[in-house]
DNA sequence: GGAAATATCTGACTAAAGTCAGAGAAATGG
DNA sequence: CCATTTCTCTGACTTTAGTCAGATATTTCC
């Protein structure tokens, strides 16, 4: 396939690039390990396990890292009140001084990289870059089944209502305690769409009748909007519909929703008749599903 | 500045991503170096020498991990007939299929970065990473000044040369030689331009006056064009005319090289009448040099 | 034909990055 | 309150990726 090969040849591109950058970490006496280390420290510090979690190292050699660059002068190492099994990292002055080294090296390296360019081909590099970022983003977001009462389940429902209060001109108040009560029955389904394991999005099948399926609680976190999350949300619904041997899903939305109605449309659903009695509804919509 | 920032972000964004590809290196066994000298090993046999200096290695550790490849029984060493110091360094049957694997890794990697997208975003992703990789080696080509009688310089002016004698109806006859003879005198240039440290094209100033020089040999070789060369390495040769303490520059096209024509123009060059006897040339051009 | 240069190989080393098996301290669950 | 779990640390080890100084064979230059 020619897209296959072309993101092939992208990587080998980017990657000499990106050689480059690790090469000019190596610059300031210290290995690349303990650089990326000072890097992910956060400003208001950070604690271990989050830091091994992010850079994927062993506890003994993250605590080995930590004590090099403890004994540098650039980090501070504390236990946590909190739990004192834990300990907390944070930058010194030195320390903060040395991330800003690494931070003006960094912005010598990208600011090489446009130097030789014009003007117009800048802006057509930023663009193409900030295109292609989006789009490796909208690819990292894996869509997977959930436990309904799951933290992060409870997490984005809450999310959900939260904006409904927002957006709708009479607020929105959930009723029966939002959280849907029970794990879903039999032919339900609860959807999660995580970024880099964060979630970022949900959406739930309840099952109506024999046939029916109504979905429900579709949402996506606003830092994951414009990349496709919803539309493949509801596909997702759809094929956990069929595959419960159900044929038609239906949906109610509110008319400040717009942005929802031009998706269910362009995903094949209707408008119908008013369904229920949901005294936030305004449409509703239906889908027969086909064998797809 | 925003795009310093842009680029940054990208690098972070995309460094996150080839990482995975170079970790499913690792899904065969074998250390990242040997896969990587197994791929750059040519179908036809490579020499050594040019994989060591394609991958930097050090001669030692080269010779090392060919050894290594070879007791696998994936590459096979033999001496140049030619060269009897030289060896040559060729794929056997399973370093064939060891290679077809690996590249059926990168392939799935590259495919399951498309998988999670709509048809339009993979176009849209393809499309900004050709961009990117095309701005890329854009901003990969260095110009720099060149001994006029180097191997490269007379390199790039036979292939100008030739490809005049390709696009000109009447064929094309450098008269004295071709390789204009001297070194540059004072005030002249030849200046080089280098794509990883190929030469993809050149540009000359020759004085003709007390202020004036002419600009000739201006080339670009066809895998560089469309990257903004020719502009380059025109403003280049106009820096060089400045700091020679000139103030005008002259030059002469044949109708048939239109882009040429193009650039001269936005470049703020304006028509002149005939300067020379130069029995190929149709238009002549001048610009006068402000202190910039 | 001999000296110098070139291409590769060998041996001896090093630094970085990481793994693994516990040990010890603190928190948690029943 | 005791067993289990969690979090970090320590010591001992390994692999990878290299560097450097010659040794050896061959070619090229004069």
């Amino acid at each position: 396939m020619a897209s296959v090969r072309q993101i092939r040849s992208f990587n080998r591109a980017v990657t000499h690039r990106t050689g480059a950058l690790e090469d000019s970490y190596l610059g300031r006496g210290r290995p690349l390990g303990h650089a990326r280390l000072l890097f992910e420290v956060a400003p208001e510090g950070s604690d271990i396990a989050s830091l091994r979690e992010r850079l994927g190292l062993d506890s003994g050699y993250a605590s080995r890292l930590l004590r090099a660059l403890e004994t540098e002068g650039l980090v501070a190492l504390q236990s946590d009140p909190a739990d004192r099994r834990r300990r907390l990292v944070t930058l010194t002055d030195r320390g903060r001084a040395e991330r800003e080294a690494y931070d003006a090296l960094s912005d010598d390296l990208a600011a090489s990289l446009l130097a030789p360019l014009s003007r117009s081909q800048r802006e057509r590099l930023v663009a193409a870059m900030t295109e292609v970022e989006t789009l490796m983003k909208a690819a990292s977001i894996a869509i997977m089944p959930e436990p309904e009462d799951s933290a992060d389940a409870q997490w984005c429902v809450a999310s959900y209502f939260g904006e409904l209060a927002a957006r709708f001109p009479g607020g929105f108040d959930p009723g029966d305690g939002g959280y849907a009560g029970k794990p879903a029955e039999t032919a339900g389904a609860f959807l999660i769409a995580r970024l880099h394991g964060r979630p970022v999005g949900c959406g739930a099948l309840k099952p109506t009748g024999h046939s029916t399926a109504e979905i429900k609680r579709m949402w996506v976190a606003p830092e994951a909007r414009g990349l496709g999350v919803a539309r493949r949300l509801l596909a997702a619904l759809e094929d956990a519909a069929r595959q419960s041997g159900l044929t038609r899903v239906v949906l109610d939305t509110n008319r400040t929703l717009s942005e929802a109605q031009a998706l269910y449309r362009k995903a094949g659903y209707r408008m119908i008749e008013r369904y229920n009695d949901n005294p936030y509804a305004d449409f509703w919509f239906e889908k027969t599903l086909g064998p797809e």
